[in-house]
DNA sequence: CGCCACCAAACGAACGATCGTTCGTTCGAT
DNA sequence: ATCGAACGAACGATCGTTCGTTTGGTGGCG
């Protein structure tokens, strides 16, 4: 519970100076609300009580707080790929390990969720490549797992673990577009609907197809 | 097939000079490739072979062209749910015209949906109400027809028809982002895969929950 | 058929505003 | 006294937009 310390303003230190931390965290946020582009250097001083030009002293350009920030969103869904992974369970658990994880990270780091999955091809085309990179390697997780799970027999053999893996996917970063901390769902609730939504689909058990 | 004629580049007539038509159609595309406030009159200009400054021969401003670009998307979708709203039919198979239809809108105008989806937070305040209101009648069509799935009997009565409209909506969205008229499924193929997902989920009938 | 007046379309210079960034300077805590 | 942090003026570039001018196709008319 004590993810949810993200406020509104950074908080001012015993001085009355900020952090490269607190650059990064005001770009998280602004970028996330109103796009790279339409943040100025001068929209992040504001946000942090001092001029554009001071930002200067903490990063060398607005390009670096991009990349900074995209890539801390990045980081944060394959730390919880990877521990998903290694869990020695049915592939169908381990799935359901990824829904969870994916949800928990989206809700407490939301700002970067949001950077990261729809600035970044505003990034530099060298550090941009290396992202779409780390996200075809998250995909290849999920189609893996679908592949395994279908091979154990938990999983419907009529399925494309390819296509499947983008539907799920959909669903997953479609949180960063819905999701208010003021709802009345705690993540718990949320990546459990949407497990069972994923698992089952809404259609009853045997009709249609 | 021949809603297939967004070309690379507007198209000439007989003169040299082009119709508002041809400038909402480049703003479609520069808006959807480049975002908004990543596209300058200039680039606009650049794309259907003039100026900037020539564009005020057809459109009053920047903003307009927002304006016009995203009622386009938001009326593509509203055609398309109001002739699968009046068929009918049993509440799952009108959910299954209301997927089908959608993919089909994305697919015919990608441009427009992704403009549409991406770049509405960037409308003047009073047109992007209007287009918030749009979005959520679409949704509170899912809701319903939803709704009236579980009430017939054919939808699974574990499933919360507010929620599972926002899956639902998720997974058609997200068609904006991975679609590529050079893929391997037409639109039919790509409706159906979503239809069979939407429906049976992932998991073999009688497991898991 | 040739001419010319007309008019929308496009031009291109220019406006003030804002952009990202630089740099010499002040500030303030250690 | 020192040194990182923030200031604030200023840079050139680009932004959306305006406006007087030029262009070129069109229709009426002798």
């Amino acid at each position: 519970m004590s993810a949810v310390d993200a406020g509104a303003s950074a908080t001012v230190d015993s001085s009355g100076t900020r952090s490269r931390e607190d650059v990064v965290a005001a770009a998280s946020r602004l970028f996330a609300k109103r796009g790279f582009h339409g943040t100025s250097m001068r929209d992040l001083g504001e946000e942090l009580g001092m001029l554009g030009s001071s930002l200067y002293s903490h990063v060398s350009g607005k390009n670096e707080l991009l990349v900074e920030v995209v890539q801390r969103g990045a980081q944060f869904f394959n730390e919880v790929v990877a521990s998903s992974h290694l869990a020695e369970a049915p592939a169908v658990d381990r799935l359901r390990l990824l829904v969870y994880g994916h949800v928990g990270v989206v809700i407490e780091h939301i700002d970067e969720s949001r950077t990261f999955l729809f600035e970044s091809r505003f990034l530099p085309a060298a550090d941009r490549q290396k992202i779409v990179e780390m996200r075809d390697e998250y995909e290849a997780v999920y189609r893996r797992t679908i592949r395994e799970g279908i091979a154990e027999g938990s999983l419907s053999p009529e399925i494309d673990p390819g296509i499947t893996a983008i539907f799920i996917l959909s669903v997953l970063n479609a949180l960063v577009r819905w999701y208010r901390p003021t709802g009345e769902r705690d993540a718990d609730q949320i990546a459990a609907e949407m497990w069972s939504f994923v698992a089952n689909g809404v259609v009853v058990e045997g009709a249609d197809g």
